[in-house]
This record gives C-alpha cells, structure tokens and sequence, in this order.
DNA sequence: CAGTTCTATAACTAGATGGTTTTATACGTG
DNA sequence: CACGTATAAAACCATCTAGTTATAGAACTG
C-alpha cells in the first residue's frame, strides 16, 4: 500500500523543526538560509531536516545560482488528511455523544421530558 | 504551543502497526491479545506500541479482571487533523493551477483566446 | 585567479525507537 | 493454594535520529 509514504510523511511531520519549515514555506520559496535563520541550529542541521522533508516529498528543491530553493509540496499533507478524514466520524461521535448528554441534563431540568429540537 | 502534542500523534501515526491497530480499533474496543493477534510480533512489542499510543493520547485503557481493553481516542486525531487543513488551500491550489493549464490548453486549441465556462 | 557565499557531505555523539527474550504482576479458576 | 491467562516491566540489542563540527564543492564577485 501507500504505508510506506504515510510512514514518511508522519514521521516528517513529528518534529517542531520541520512543521515550522512548512509553515514558512507556506509563505512561497526560500532558500536554506533564510528557512535556517530562525532557528538556533547549524546549517548542516536544517539541511538535513530538508533532506527528511524532501524524501517525505512535502519539499521541492529548484537551482538559482548557489541557491536551492524550497517549494512546499502538498499533495503530501493531502494524502495525510485523507487517512485522517477517515477517523472523522470518531471524533463526531465524541461531540455527539457529549450534545446527547447535554441534551439529557435539559430534558430532566425542564421535568417534561421533552426535548427542544436542536 | 501544542506543539508537543502534534510531535507525540505524528510520531505515532508514522508507524504501519500502531495505525493499523488504530484501524482496528476503529471496529471497537479489544484486548492486547486481541490487537496482537494480526502480527507476527511478541506481545511485549505490541504493548509497547499500545503505551506510544497511550502517551500520544490516541487511546485509553480500561479494565477488566486480567485484561486491560483500549479504546480509540480520537480528538488528537482531530487535532493532527486540524493542523493540516491550514494547509488545504495549497493542494487545491495546485488542482487549480492544472485547472489553469488545462484552460489555456483549452483556449490555444480553439484560437480564440476566449475561455469557455467551467 | 582568489575570495566569498550557499549548500551538501562526512564523521561523530547522545539519545530515542522498535524489536527481542525473560521475568514479574495481577487476576480468575480448579 | 496452585495454576493458567493477560499484561507489564526489565534488560538488552541494532538501528535511526537530531544534533554537532569540520570539510568540500559549486557558483558568483572582485
């Protein structure tokens, strides 16, 4: 299956480092030093938090000159939300369980019964 | 932040047995016994992953005489979940971009210029 | 060509991870 | 109480991870 690329791009994802990458390159191409500035960490650190990055196919990576641009790929964090999305019910259920309790605890304040529609 | 929170349901997730007990556990609760059955792994190695899951918040454990059942605890799922629709406009953007080109293809082929309605 | 800038690679370290086997604990049953 | 069952804990091992420093390569700049 496509365990193996969930297993990456989960794994890419599990680490402040890399989702703050994202998020900066959610923002348009960077180059590694300025994905790298705000970070305290060397620059061989990030350079390797890109490779993960980009094995997990979340990054691209273009040529200008010296430079090595970096273009978020998200079909990635797509094929993520979709296996997540397949929980969702899970967690509705969770809200629905908690409105039938609140619906409950109205019904026995108002002694009818009865319960107001939503 | 809850940074520390998306780090421990992403590490989780980034592992083909926890998420396949998670899908199973999607059917209901069930035993260690239960989980381990589908493996070929010793029982200790499944209840490791079961304390991952459980420090990650994805499952909670009850009691009953020897056995301690899990169940799936889905609103951290919700929250990896969350995290990734910020970036839903990226994906879409690049169907769209598609969209564009198949557009202009569209366009260029009936030399107009003109763009027909979606 | 010499120097500077940007990035990658290599070599190393400490600690986490995923697995094992063995042992201990807790509970139910005869 | 003794035994079986269900689970956890301990000790160990191999591998991966995240970081470092130092070095090398590639491209611009003077």
């Amino acid at each position: 299956m496509a365990s193996d690329i969930l297993d990456a791009t989960f794994a890419a994802l599990a680490d402040p480092t890399r989702r703050a990458i994202l998020a900066r390159l959610a923002e348009g191409e960077a180059t590694v030093m300025e994905l790298a500035a705000p970070f305290a960490m060397s620059q061989p650190g990030v350079s390797k938090h890109l490779r993960v990055l980009e094995r997990a196919g979340l990054i691209s990576r273009g040529r200008d000159a010296q430079r090595r641009p970096c273009r978020l790929e998200a079909t990635r964090l797509k094929t993520a939300m979709d296996w997540l999305a397949d929980y969702r019910s899970y967690w509705e259920e969770s809200y629905q369980r908690l409105d039938d309790l609140l619906g409950e605890l109205e019904a026995d304040k108002s002694g009818t019964g009865e319960r107001e529609a939503l």
